[in-house]
DNA sequence: CCTATATCAGCTCTACTGATATTT
DNA sequence: CAAATATCAGTACAGCTGATATAG
């Protein structure tokens, strides 16, 4: 894909005062925000995705091996898995199924809940977590261009729209 | 889906620490910044396609549509349209095809260019793209929660991740 | 009885690959 | 002939709904 000349946020953000001039700057603002985050999810998750690729990942199925590589016993129940990634539980058992057809997690009943299942990492899944998170620092995640005071900035101000957003309750406020 | 008691991003940097305790601390702030944009972008995409939904778009589709409100004449060919929203040819050609199914946009030839099409926003088309723009701008596409400052900061700091991942030129650097 | 956990079938959507017809 | 434009078939993925079996 040919890269424009222009930025095209902000071009869509003086055609947007244009049409809406009665419209306060905060609104302007807030577009050009929300469309830099969709742009950069979407830049950010092509570069992952393709980072991962050799280690037959996507960017989700690495959170979840990630999230059971550092739990106690390199375990979870699904429903803790669903919990910490925000993600339904239609897509846990999507996931888990991939992870688990790959060898890198196995399935097992919950000792604690009879309802419930546990999803452990294997030893082979532990090595591909560990080499694919190698090539993922050594990148910086593909944001290798912004200073840190930027990335804790990003950190910063996405955290308070999380918050708003219901992600989490914050513990510290 | 219960929200937790606590951040699971600040939790993830902690055990990033904790099982990586030789890289540098910019690695963690990186993948901190990382996966709140992820997860920002996926509570803003639900919020925003919520609020489309009555509209009978998705945000994809209402780009498309406002872009070609804003253009000359209503009309721009469909390879511009996917320059300018950065999404694939194939891409273009199913966002466009809905929008005609919905009688919002219509095709016809460019006439400056035979292998071309031009997509031309309807009257009905305009009636629904300004109709779904107040509803977002009432919301402020659903980042009520931060202030100026900090939607500038994000703008700021983003724009700068696109141009270095080749999302754009920039004219004024 | 009501709720929680997990799964399944089925649907929508976006993204991408590879192939193709047409035009420049 | 090579490159650009658009489309189509097919695949992969994530996200969701609704239904279901099992267990707390």
């Amino acid at each position: 894909m040919a890269p424009l000349p222009f930025d095209p946020v902000a071009r869509a953000g003086r055609n947007w005062e244009r049409h809406w001039p009665d419209e306060p700057a905060l609104t302007i603002d807030a577009m050009r925000a929300v469309t830099s985050i969709m742009r950069a999810q979407q830049v950010l998750l092509a570069d992952l995705d393709q980072a991962l690729r050799p280690f037959g990942l996507t960017f989700s199925r690495y959170e979840a091996l990630v999230l059971l590589s550092f739990a106690r016993d390199g375990a979870l129940s699904l429903s803790r898995v669903g919990e910490r990634l925000q993600v339904h539980a239609t897509s846990v058992t999507n996931v888990i199924d991939r992870l688990e057809a790959a060898g890198l997690v196995s399935r097992r009943p919950n000792p604690d809940d009879g309802r419930g299942v546990l999803a452990t990492i294997t030893e082979p899944g532990r090595q591909v977590a560990e080499r694919a998170t190698r090539v993922l620092n050594a990148r910086r995640f593909g944001v290798e261009s912004l200073p840190a005071e930027d990335l804790r900035s990003l950190f910063a101000i996405l955290r308070r729209l999380r918050v708003e957003a219901g992600d989490f309750a914050d513990e510290a406020l």
